[in-house]
DNA sequence: TATTTCATAGAAGTATTACTATTAAATTTG
DNA sequence: CAAATTTAATAGTAATACTTCTATGAAATA
């Protein structure tokens, strides 16, 4: 099984960038590099031309695979979210009983995340960092409409549907389903937010997680 | 009652602004028209030389009031909380029933926003619609500790505490009040904002309001 | 072996952004 | 009315967000 793992690799729509980072040594400093980056300085204040100058290659090179550092952020939050939806499916298909599969589902999407080695130039838990300080700004743009007919989003959409519909499978008369998912897990990257830089406007520290909020948020609506 | 509305003005944190837009013509004109454009165009494609050209005043003359962009937005989001604050303790305050208040509150910050005639120069409307927008993006920064610090989000805070202090007051033995209240305030933009981008991601439509799907969370959240 | 192609690097250029500084005119205030 | 303050206009800087063009070396193909 180890070895089938080793061969997924996470399918991001094309029309994010204008060339497959996965398909070359390039493409994949430039994803390891860009996570480090985003990370450390925040996407206001990274730039191709410093990302060329940490990886030793040119800002032009770097336009030859994203159109610009808008369309990264968008295939990294894709690409996170496809390694999410990977581990999801993963670990619940074999499960029968759907309140526990969803209780799982949302442990998976409000873990701490550790590092995946199968896919080794990618820092999973700065990701998910990102993910957490700068995710909405790929979604919060005037152009949302035209990037979401090409695609862009259709893993997120993917997974919010995943959980509307464990949700209806365990409260079918509930009027909410889709609502409710997409609060669970824009909520968990929020909480997460607040735990780091407002820990008044959250309950989640060390001893109260996010994972556990949610669970008791859900239950207590559909019984 | 009308006259003492009409002296009221929404205070906000001197550090946000150099000079307060309030105290000057043309410091109301640039609240006013930075609310029409940035609506128009976006954040992103905001800046203060567009502004100046619209409101027929030098970039620099804006630059008196504001240190940069970002200001300006952290400014425009205060005012925005400031406003609604000021609703929620108003229409709140003779209310004995602590259920009946919490199911208040939540209907004021999840209203179709409509003009407040109190302060002419600000399209309540447009600012609600970059609230949902643009607000997420005055605090994702790299900026954020110092900003808080700084008391930025002071009205922000207060208001997800009046939401806390409403759940607590219903169900003391609750042990996530704040979590809850901030996913409320949360909550209901990114389902108004999914209702207009990603219909498929939320049950809000014209019958269903994020006033509705939350207060019914809340109440069996809180039961 | 020669040739074509392909990816990358590097340099240079453009338009715009995000400011800052200076000065002069207009307006307000004491 | 004089002094102080505010605003407008101009100019300038450094950085951003690209684009374009050329050179080079490696790999694929003829």
């Amino acid at each position: 099984m180890e070895k089938l793992l080793q061969t997924v690799k996470i399918a991001i729509n094309a029309n994010i960038y204008l060339k497959d980072p996965e398909s070359s040594e390039l493409g994949r400093r430039i994803i390891e590099h860009s996570i480090l980056m985003i990370d450390d300085i925040g996407f206001e204040s990274f730039t191709f031309k410093k990302l060329g100058a940490v990886i030793g290659s040119n800002e032009s090179s770097i336009y030859r695979y994203f159109e610009n550092k808008h369309k990264l952020l968008v295939y990294l939050t894709s690409w996170y979210w496809g390694w999410l939806e990977y581990q999801l499916v993963f670990s619940t298909n074999s499960m029968a009983d759907p309140k526990e599969k969803l209780k799982r589902a949302i442990d998976i999407v409000s873990q701490t995340i550790v590092e995946d080695s199968t896919f080794s130039h990618i820092n999973e838990p700065l990701l998910s960092k990102i993910v957490v300080n700068e995710s909405s700004k790929s979604f919060l743009t005037k152009e949302v409409d035209i990037e979401n007919k090409d695609g862009y989003f259709t893993i997120y959409k993917r997974m919010v549907s995943r959980f509307e519909a464990m949700i209806s499978e365990i409260a079918p008369q509930y009027e909410y389903p889709s609502s409710l998912a997409s609060t669970v897990l824009e909520g968990v990257l929020h909480q997460y937010f607040l735990k780091d830089h407002f820990p008044t406007l959250t309950n989640c520290d060390t001893s109260k997680t996010p994972g556990q909020f949610f669970t008791d948020l859900v239950f207590k609506t559909l019984k």
